[in-house]
DNA sequence: TCTTGAGTGGTCATCCTGTACAGATATACC
DNA sequence: GGTATATCTGTACAGGATGACCACTCAAGA
């Protein structure tokens, strides 16, 4: 059901770089290439593999501000706001947490200034009571999944 | 200094069909494949597209329970603090917000009990005063980037 | 007007991809 | 032990993509 080393090596490679192909991939791993096509089309079969989608950063696009906002939901207002949120384009992520009607979204804008109104334009709207915006200042562990391969890989060995 | 329109369609495009090569891309877009070539190029150098890594599902890992921690550190105790939650794997990413000496981090784990295993070892450190952890249930806007391309295409041209 | 940067359409050799197949190996089950 | 299923290996092939060039055109700015 979920992964072994070779699956755990072989994620760990392409996180690391990217660009090199199957034949290459093959050559690292010290197994035929056959098993290496093998391996990624099982892996996103399963779904352990959504993409090879580009990593784009926000920052270089212009919006070098991040900011996490909670918002607190009027019941029975989830659907109405998940399509207002849905719509703002600031809006990166948006996830329904535990809590009285709570979600948390990750925006970015392109200012301090500018996250006003980014903010302005994600609480103006009917189904949402309150809102609390913490600013990222840091980001001392970016978005990583490796650490996290090498555990199930080694849990299902 | 932004992206023009041809960049903004260009990663749409890698967005949506991220297995799609040079020669391919360049013929959907109906722009000669050495244009596409320097673009691309011009987008990595510049950092807009961070590289090309595979997206990997937590869930299909084995880890379906996700969530987010907010975490209030003792004044002076960042720096050890970042290296203890850098080195749990399950500390997916981590960030600085305003507040008072407030982290956020997003986790993830096996199953709601084994949420707990995680909290006790991310909190388990002498320089977190407090924590207060978030369980996501739904995921309605799962991380995109498209949109915001599309804003700041439009802005630059 | 001159210069510069960018896009075009073309060519080249090299390399990679997807696919297929037979044989070897391993594992679990009866 | 015998057997079925799955996986890995090595190999082969045709088609296509890649990276690197080049000369030419075009538009904008100095």
């Amino acid at each position: 059901m979920g992964i072994d080393a070779l699956d755990g090596r072989l994620l760990e490679l392409l996180a690391a770089e990217p660009r090199i192909g199957v034949l290459e991939a093959s050559r690292r791993l010290g197994v035929a290439r056959g098993t290496v096509q093998a391996r990624l089309d099982r892996l996103q079969n399963k779904g352990v593999i959504r993409g090879f989608g580009p990593e784009v950063d926000p920052a270089a696009l212009g919006y070098p501000v991040s900011a996490f906002a909670t918002l607190e939901i009027k019941q029975g207002q989830g659907k109405d706001v998940r399509e207002h949120l849905r719509s703002v384009p600031e809006v990166l992520e948006l996830h329904t947490t535990t809590g009285h009607g709570d979600m948390l979204c990750r925006l970015v804008a392109r200012s301090n200034a500018d996250l006003q109104r980014v903010i302005d334009r994600v609480v103006g709207f009917d189904g949402i009571v309150r809102a609390s915006t913490a600013i990222v200042m840091e980001n001392p562990v970016p978005l990583r999944i490796v650490p996290l391969v090498r555990q199930a890989a080694k849990d299902n060995s």
